[in-house]
DNA sequence: TATGAATGAGGCTTCATTCAT
DNA sequence: AATGAATGAAGCCTCATTCAT
């Protein structure tokens, strides 16, 4: 309350737009080293060139940074992924064409991984609903073999989510996405030789 | 966990060793209800008739009571899973046992993944290199297909950590064992009907 | 205060002065309310159509509002006491005239007293020191009697401001008039019967 | 959360029971000189040897330490004024005899005012009660005429405080007494002679 | 001048850890 | 050892004030 001056400002080159921007990405940063929990606002903020109050113009909290980071995730995948399956008319293209999707994203966001995000936001949960009811669908048409559409989900996300730690890490798109179609259309046996 | 009045004169005190575990039961409990962030040592102590102070001639940090309960549940499940493995001498066997023997593990330790599992304790890690490498000496010995090791651990631990999650939702740990079994056997052709 | 919306384009822009009283009038109203500390200045803002930045165009500081208010009271006060003593030929006139000037004020004003008049702003003690000045000057002309001056200005203040928070909730000013002075003239005996 | 190490400790020579009175003996000289709603917590600590979290061992916030300050000081003085008027045979006694009491007490406080403190404590409220079943009482039993109860205890009370502060600032107990006490029996013209 | 985002001191509070007993 | 009060760094957040536009 009532600081008595103020010291002589500083930096005031970002424009407001730019700022929420860098909270973002300074957020997406710090929440992929330290985890959720982990993470401060202060953490946040100091990798940042901001004010600590400048944070608070743009966010009420440190929930709200991240449900916004993994809504802006999911935002940006689901119609990516959408699109993938759209034209797909064979198992195959199907899977390939998710995997690709899904594996091309993680590569151009950038490696400093955001974080295997929990799967609770209703973004995210929503996409996982997406994808279901598309494999149901596509169950429905003879396109996928019929089974346990909620265990087949999980099993797709499961590869997905495991391979794209790959990816980050160096593996090829192409070649993480025939090995996870390979495995889901044949089984281990299928699989590309070493 | 111990009653809060003090026991009945002829009882013994509390041994040292019984009050580690005292803790650790304590701990285990509320990180599982919590998460290690939102837990505080106070939260950890008043699951316990001890004194705060206490808690440092056992552990020397929060972490490391944490530290010490990831390990024990790696301690507890690398031998069953070393020993699921042992005797397979079928692809098919390898799968199914490794599976079952986690599921299994799962189902009974209520929720052994309070935080979707951080991958990074020493433990877990030494569990995964010792999946891989088993993984690959099956492969040399035939009893897998020669295919990318590193992907294929990856991708069965994907699928058993999503597929864990629906046990822990109510799952059949058997039919949970057959769909990942049937799937890396076969591909998604070969799943159980729905 | 003033509507938000831009008013009618013929209308002139609010001039300086009328900027001051705004922001006075919103000033008044929320300390009246909310009490000093617990004011911000965006409190104070919010009921203008003004930026935060105006603000600080009219006054350097929340003090300064602050003290602009106390002293536009004590300044709005202080002339209606000394009319109201200037023509005091007698005692019980004196007394009357001071006491129902006060009284009137409080009862116009709504909330003069936020937090129970702090005693301390320079106007306020001016006011003090005149009444104390008047009232020497009275008894050295023998209108009053001869007493300690300062135990006597203490005593009226003191049940003036008592009594004003009677009529603030709802006493009527004539009936509390008649009390103080009649206290005053003769003491308990010459109070009006109950 | 989790501070890394904690440099060498320091002080530690205060009992228990001795750091909530120290903590009282602070809050009552900082509240007297910036006034409640001027302090902070922070203040208080201060003021005080402690660190700031011990504050919180012994009070949960500002308003409790006030509130306990409050009763505190109407916990003393109530038997005392209550003590004062229970002998009171004459309105020249029942008059006397409390507004001694009260200068006495305010005189052996020590100076450093506890702030002309707000009347909405439930003790200091209760307090207030009582003075003016006692008045009612006494005006009952003839040794108080008969008037506006309500209105006179206010008239008490502001001449009491108003006057208490000249105690403060070194009036003689006897001479504000006999000054309190002249006025309400017989008003301005009974005032001792200056 | 008016605007309103940015700033950062500083308020409040929690909690891991220490240490006198 | 066991105890539990004390410690103080550090988290969270507000808000008076400045300043670029």
């Amino acid at each position: 309350m009532e600081p008595k001056p103020t010291p002589p400002a500083g930096r005031r080159e970002l424009t407001k737009a730019q700022n929420r921007e860098t909270i973002l990405a300074a957020a997406r940063q710090v929440f992929a080293q330290l985890g959720f929990a982990a993470t401060t606002v202060r953490d946040v903020i100091r990798a940042t060139p901001l004010a600590s109050g400048t944070f608070y113009n743009y966010f009420k909290s440190k929930e709200e940074v991240y449900q916004a980071l993994r809504d802006e995730v999911a935002l940006a995948v689901r119609p990516r992924l959408r699109a993938a399956r759209a034209g797909a008319e064979t198992a195959e293209a199907f899977l390939a064409q998710n995997f690709r999707a899904f594996f091309q994203f993680v590569a151009e966001s950038g490696s400093p991984a955001p974080e295997r995000f929990r799967m609770d936001s209703p973004q995210v949960l929503a996409g996982f609903a997406e994808l279901q009811a598309d494999i149901e669908a596509a169950m429905a048409r003879g396109v996928l073999p019929a089974a346990d559409a909620g265990a087949l989900t999980a099993a797709l996300v499961g590869v997905a989510f495991e391979l794209a730690e790959r990816v980050k890490a160096g593996a090829e798109v192409e070649a993480m996405t025939a090995f996870a179609t390979a495995l889901f259309m044949g089984g281990m046996a299928a699989l590309p030789k070493a």
